[in-house]
DNA sequence: TGACTTTGCTCATGCTGTAGACTAATTTCG
DNA sequence: CGAAATTAGTCTACAGCATGAGCAAAGTCA
């Protein structure tokens, strides 16, 4: 039986069925495509009529396709459906140091992506949604459900306006709404840590409910925190700042104005910071070329990055301690040199720990992972629950 | 327009209407009481005509009765609608120093409350049993729909069997079991801080979801976490131990095997052993004489609450920071002397805290507030969602 | 070729909420 | 006092939806 909980507010219609299966069934399909009418109705548990009902309507909005005859060892051949390539979803991925555009099937899948080229001197909103407006032109085949943006920092509770980003190198005030205007298109915003949480849900592996806790680790460190499958996101959209509960009296002082924040202990800045401190040369350098110096042997960068290392552990050890998520997920640089730095965040984060069963691991698709998870906002947002508004 | 998951994994049918509008509406009855029909109509946003068919069936069910005649300015009198004060929940609280059964209506109101007398020497699962049938027997007349058992220390992931809670003067082992066994009801059981979040969600005044954190401070400390409105139980219902962890890395040693965990620091116990470091005497005081020691003067005691206190604080800003909950509930003896060291508490949570939003409170109805939790946990259980298995 | 299997569609049925009409009860105003 | 207005609660025709049995289509296998 469902349960229901004295939280819903909301009435149910006469409709009310219909829109919740025809939700159910295309999430099969974009989960488990190419798939046939009759497979639809075994996994939902509807009968093969009401599978085919809602089948329709979902061809009639253009979200899915039949695609072609399957084959069976007896009996008449089904038809698979697909999604439907045509509708698309624009990723927009802004960090501090390169701008990636992408364009996306709604099944995740990046079809293509785009170093934004835009010089330093002239890194603006409106750079932006030129290149948007370009890849746009040259996708006119494709009609666009919306538009994801993750970017580090917080946006605001309503994700409508002002963001909190000090380490853009840009203006990105309103960038919601100028890229709203500039392209007609629902533009969804979130942070990177929120975006890439969401993106387990709906592109993850893991059945059912979701637990988990994704920690990027970039400038500072933010989490997201699915709680039963839905995002935390606490008063003021606030939840998630992991990164600046104090772990350390007298640690370094952090931008929040607190001493020894978890992100001056293990944030790339944290880790060019005490590189310097413990003698690194030259100043200036980058994280990944922090990482390439241990690649190549710098004992230095070495003892950095292990430093680091054990500091996102002890952090980690408070997140698993708190929440006990099912999964730890680590987006980041810091993940390019999982298999030589992992296994000892993994230790100090299950030293004396209480819970030792949630696991950790790096987001999948590296490189990848911000970009479907700006994608994921656009489909959390329900962009696709609406009987299609464009043709 | 209503959202739906991915997370989603059940299908609907045509009756799913009328269990969402149901749950609705005996939800408005329950909070609202005594309300008509027409005003259940407006708040619901179903028609006047729906809700008269759903009542008819609450009635049917038992679950609601008709009460007395209302009085408007103008008009037709409305006929009020009440919960059905036939149906009751058994609520047992069990706590170290004491054990307390209660028989609740099904909006929370606790109608008796017993302390259970047991000796010291013969406590047991079977006292319980017997006790809680005795109650029964009192209240003949009543139907029961559950008993929810509100402990201390944690309960296993499914909720069934074993339970770890090292400060149980009795074994408590498949309590739930035998319990369910004698009775033949069905039997709810949670840790403490969690059913207190649910009584929040079931007898809460705040609208909407809720994002809340209730602290319970005791032995040792527990959380529970409310997310969108929902428990976040984590992986293994292991979610909530923020007592466990680690403040203070050279703190006194932790029963959990790691040193200065929050509850080393914070908790009744921590004050106590503080008490007695601090040359507090004589030994063996409880917690309760130690806020009395405070309240008649004595400095060591003071010192030592306010030394408490401020371990309090520390923890609750790593709450606040990492989750930004709308509300921090605090559970426990401690809320007993509120108006003297909540200040306290509260002005050491929010020192350099980026997220000061978070509404610092006792929980309300300190002596009751235990009891209700436990009521919420069969409430929460779903028991009301079925058509009425008892007369 | 004929028995069997599987897919996908059709259709009668029952459950549900909707919207408006209708009855009942009560106050206000002429 | 009686008509109009107002509000509560019920009744009825209707439309949306899932169900499940039945059926044709399309394949396999003996």
């Amino acid at each position: 039986m469902r349960q229901y909980f004295p939280t819903e507010r909301q009435s149910a219609s006469n409709r009310t069925p219909r829109q919740i299966n025809r939700n159910l069934i295309l999430n099969l399909v974009r989960k488990q495509q190419p798939i046939s009418r009759a497979d639809l109705a075994r996994t939902s548990g509807l009968q093969r009529s009401t599978v085919s009902l809602i089948v329709e309507d979902l061809i009639a909005d253009k979200l899915v396709v039949e695609g072609p005859t399957g084959r069976l060892p007896r009996g008449r051949r089904p038809t698979f459906l697909q999604l439907n390539s045509q509708r698309a979803v624009l990723a927009l991925d802004i960090h501090p140091e390169q701008v990636t555009l992408a364009v996306s099937d709604l099944g995740g899948k990046i079809i293509a992506q785009k170093l934004l080229d835009i010089p330093e001197s002239s890194r603006s909103v409106g750079a932006i949604v030129t290149a948007i407006k370009r890849v746009i032109a040259e996708h006119k085949q494709k009609s666009f459900d919306g538009i994801g943006v993750c970017l580090p920092g917080r946006t605001d509770p309503i994700l409508e306006q002002a963001i909190f980003a000090p380490n853009l190198h840009f203006p990105v005030r309103d960038i919601r709404g100028r890229i709203a205007k500039a392209t007609g298109l629902r533009v969804e915003m979130d942070n990177v840590a929120n975006a890439c949480a969401l993106a387990e849900v709906w592109f993850g592996e893991s059945d059912g409910m979701h637990d988990l806790v994704v920690v990027n680790v970039s400038e500072g460190i933010g989490t997201g925190i699915l709680a039963n499958g839905r995002l935390l996101r606490g008063d003021s959209g606030m939840a998630g700042e992991f990164g600046h509960v104090q772990l350390d009296r007298d640690g370094p002082l952090c931008g929040c104005g607190n001493h020894g924040c978890w992100e001056t202990l293990a944030s790339n800045r944290a880790a060019l910071r005490h590189y310097a401190e413990s003698g690194g040369s030259p100043n200036g350098v980058s994280f990944t070329s922090l990482l390439s110096l241990a690649h190549a042997g710098d004992p230095i960068a070495i003892a950095t990055l292990e430093w680091m290392s054990t500091n996102l552990g002890r952090g980690l050890r408070m997140i698993t301690t708190a929440l006990a998520p099912k999964e730890i997920v680590i987006v980041g640089d810091v993940t390019t040199a999982w298999y030589r730095f992992g296994p000892m965040i993994e230790e100090e984060m299950r030293r004396n720990s209480l819970n030792t069963n949630s696991i950790l691991r790096p987001a999948y698709d590296g490189g990848l992972a911000r970009l479907r998870a700006a994608v994921a906002l656009v489909l959390n947002s329900g962009a696709l629950q609406e009987p299609a508004s464009v043709a």
